[in-house]
DNA sequence: TCCGTAATTATTCAAGCGTATAATAACGAT
DNA sequence: ATCGTTATTATACGCTTGAATAATTACGGA
């Protein structure tokens, strides 16, 4: 009887590996697949190693939480700050959000599994309260700029307004698109979009030259 | 030792209550906290008799999904066939649909917990579908009327794509403004909504007189 | 009034869960 | 080379889970 072989690997590798496999089993089989020991066998480590780098698998979940939210984030808010135009910006930020790899099954299939938990457990409250926050502040600046260049006088309010709707109309079209993306196969999801919030900002143009196929 | 008294219920009564149980389980503990013995206990009655009127824990939790979408079907589309103006109707079914019952802790609960479902299980993604569709049907249909009513030729795929922005906004506000309900304590959502939904249409006003306080 | 049916309770079972603890081996420091 | 540290494995524990089965009792129809 000997004992499986292993290596020893850095502490931010180990953590990274653990939370990977972790996302792996919530898209396959949901929150309730995601045990600890096919989480450890996903990412090749017995389940008392798990509990060596996370107090508990609440405490592991949450962190992946803040992973899944970081990333969308990070993928969503590409808007290229050389891009002079802040209409280009915009519509920029529009595309990144209703484009993959945010909309993406498994993007939906993370963020819906934690969504439920959002209400059950304040950390998760927290965690979503924060991403929401940061999404929403990037768009209202957008959408300050976009009025400003148009000529308009911005009231904040009603800038925050607009980015509420905005915002609203984004998560709406990304959540729908994806859980039934073969219904909108012919119309493009941020065709509309940008339509549409063309239409909201009173009928600023976000773009010069024509669409794309 | 005596058994406990009992008292045989119609079959329709005990399929609800059961149902209920189980609606209040999930709104409380999510998902992962909906046990066949807690639901049991919660319906007073012994584990059991739940596998006496399911075939499995599963085929409940689908039964009780599809009474969540017809509920928020129903409540969302109680558009008063009286009101003559599709505009009144259209600002009536925005208003339903971010307001309470639909705007509810415990209805974004229900959603969110089984939503995480619909990309595992494809039963789920089915009632979910279903759901969608009726819904973005009868929106499609009040935007149609809406358009013909201020003289335009409403031209289908225009009223569709409408009816999906629509509805990705109100998706998305009643998603939001659930989760992160005290952000939005200043600004009712409904009125935000019918500004943005006007401004989509192309101005066309919703409503003679002044919103409400 | 009695009796048959089936709705309901009571009990059991095997599997899987998160967690705890002890043994071990990989690897850096010396 | 050796040693100490600790990352990692191995094993076990107690509990909960969904499901299965057997025992009862409520209730309608004769």
């Amino acid at each position: 009887m000997s004992r499986r072989p292993f290596h020893r690997a850095g502490e931010a590798e180990r953590r990274h590996d653990l939370i990977a496999a972790t996302l792996d089993c919530i898209f396959e089989r949901g929150l309730q697949g995601a045990t600890v020991r096919e989480i450890a066998a996903r990412a090749g480590v017995t389940q008392g190693l798990i509990r060596h780098y996370f107090s508990s698998k609440d405490q592991m979940l949450q962190a992946a939480y803040k992973e899944v939210m970081a990333g969308m984030t990070r993928d969503a808010a590409v808007v290229d700050e050389s891009l002079k135009d802040a209409r280009t910006r915009l519509r920029a930020f529009i595309i990144a959000n209703l484009t993959p790899p945010v909309v993406d099954g498994r993007t939906l299939s993370l963020w819906a599994a934690f969504i439920s938990h959002v209400r059950v457990d304040p950390v998760f409250a927290e965690i979503h309260r924060d991403g929401y926050l940061a999404f929403r502040t990037a768009l209202e600046r957008l959408v300050a700029d976009v009025l400003a260049e148009a000529g308009q006088d911005p009231d904040p309010s009603e800038c925050r307004e607009f980015a509420i709707a905005i915002n609203g109309m984004i998560d709406g079209l990304w959540l729908e698109g994806t859980l039934v993306g073969d219904l909108f196969s012919k119309t493009p999801l941020s065709g509309i979009a940008i339509r549409s919030v063309e239409a909201l900002l009173g009928g600023i143009r976000l773009t010069g030259n024509e669409e794309p196929s």
